[in-house]
DNA sequence: CTGAAAGCGCTAACAA
DNA sequence: TTGTTAGCGCTTTCAG
């Protein structure tokens, strides 16, 4: 593993001219530029970034706190970010916690530890002063934390949209799948709305508490899915995350129940999943590719220190036609 | 940003006992840590991993070469492949190639500017030399590369248990998506196998060449899957991947096809997708933890110039019954 | 048990 | 245009 000394040796001259010739900055005469690529090629030279990063005191990389890798919504997150993070010349360091708050502070740490130039969050299990009292750049996908800029879908819009498709179509009593009681959480904003409307409609709300781990595992979902339908068998309307809405769809199916005629499924997040059953699911849409582009943007902001339009990023989600409502 | 100057200052000592206290080498008085615990906690001194990487000449840093994020395949290929480089204490570095050769080669550089410790290479799109003359710890899943060590699953007995299941079924005309040029890969060792015995059979194989794009795009692959059975009308079992399989399964459905009555479906992966469609489907099913534990158990060995047993594992596949043969 | 000194491999300021 | 010098922030001998 020959270093910059070597080469300096092999071509005569100092290690900082090798290095001023090989990053470009300063003044190198053309002749020993010549002399150093020749000894750079002979000796294999590689440069260490590891090095390098040290004096630019930035590493390049981002960490993304992820609580999970697999489920459709998340994959595609995270599938958009590092293509924006690569738009933008930094690699993404994928930070899965697994929902485990010890994982996720080791991962913060590392953070603290100048191991990443940044971090966006879209898992956030501890309390908020771990993140706020980190001088460092970091993003909130969802949970609300005071001073951290957030990115996420409107999800206020999401419950409103839902609600309206659920009028339009006649429920009378539906079920949603979400937590009223996450407060910080932006996502949870459309079980909200969504409650609130459909009381102002007329129209009767279930709320069963989403449970972390049926939003991973299908398995889990599809267990819950079927105790629903079965303590509610008058429902005619359901409102579930997209790993939770096939799981609703599917469960239906083997209880006979017709769909959309008998029973109606939104599937909130849209992802492909939607499109994977024998009929397609409607949804409500997050623009995730907007999600990660302007998450990116905002991150490299406070990288750079440049000034910030807004704190809070809402970006509009839509309707999707499919055939389960 | 306190240093370790600082708090060797304020704990009257030198920065090497500092060093020494904090890292548990060498000797320390137990007043002298407490001291010096004292220091850390009134600074916030949280020491920089990225210069003590320098010395221990690592990085903790494993880059994983991936060609996609969202196939069901590779997102539970990488989800096991960090969970564990994490319990050997290691970070997954991602590094999404989109099947671009210059974006897999701008990695191979980050590998070899030890930025990396090591790297998995799952996607695989340069001539042989690329990875050959690196002298780096590097890992292969799919495709062999003469001098890399290979972590695959067992394709061969994938192909043999699946000529044998559309055997038992009694099929009369097969059709695989497969690529059977690809002889340095070792994924489509399962065509070759397949087409082998089907012929032995006396059971008409029908190759089409699977697409990249279509591996990845379920749009795609349904326009595909559409095609193929308009243009073959007569097939009675079709094998090919998880995504390529939901979209002959759904195309079927849509076509008024019997599955598996009149048309026999084996998906070839067998992950979570297998399991979203209203019935399941049966497949040939890949140990993907097992790969994921075998790879990272041979990188550490490489790593740590530990002798390797065997330069190739294969680990065996299964088939998992579903509803669709 | 502790501190001084010498780097890790490279860059940047300055002098020549 | 180039070389010298002094570090980046920490660890690791090696004397003491």
């Amino acid at each position: 593993m020959a270093g910059i000394r070597e080469v300096a040796r092999l071509a005569q001259v100092a290690p900082s001219t090798v290095s001023r010739a090989l990053n470009g900055s300063g003044y190198v005469a053309e002749e020993t530029k010549e002399k150093i690529r020749q000894a750079v090629a002979e000796l294999d030279y590689v440069p260490n970034q590891w090095i390098r990063n040290l004096y630019r005191k930035k590493t390049g990389i981002i960490g993304v706190l992820a609580p999970e890798l697999l489920h459709p919504y998340f994959s595609v997150l995270w599938s958009y970010l590092e293509e924006e993070l690569h738009r933008h010349g930094y690699n993404m360091m994928i930070c899965n916690t697994r929902g485990n708050p010890l994982i996720e502070r080791e991962y913060l740490d590392t953070l603290e530890r100048n191991l990443f130039d940044g971090m966006i969050i879209g898992a956030a299990f501890l309390p908020d002063e771990n993140y706020t009292e980190m001088d460092k750049p970091i993003l909130s996908l969802d949970r609300i934390i005071p001073g951290i800029p957030l990115v996420s879908s409107d999800h206020e819009q999401g419950g409103r949209i839902a609600a309206e498709k659920m009028r339009e179509c006649g429920c009378r009593k539906v079920l949603q799948l979400s937590d009223l009681s996450a407060k910080k959480i932006s996502s949870a904003r459309s079980g909200v709305v969504f409650t609130r409307l459909m009381q102002e409609y007329g129209i009767d709300v279930v709320t069963e508490k989403i449970v972390w781990d049926e939003v991973i595992h299908y398995e889990k979902a599809m267990k819950r899915a079927k105790d629903i339908l079965v303590s509610y068998p008058e429902l005619d309307g359901i409102m579930a995350n997209d790993l939770c809405a096939a799981a609703f769809l599917k469960t239906a199916y083997e209880m006979g129940r017709q769909v959309p005629e008998d029973l109606k499924i939104l599937s909130y997040d849209g992802t492909f999943v939607t499109d994977f059953n024998f009929c397609t699911m409607s949804a409500i849409v997050q623009d995730v590719e907007k999600i990660a582009v302007d998450a990116v943007e905002v991150l490299l902001k406070l990288i750079n220190h440049q000034p910030l339009v807004k704190k809070e990023i809402y970006i509009p989600v839509y309707f999707k036609k499919g055939d389960t409502l």
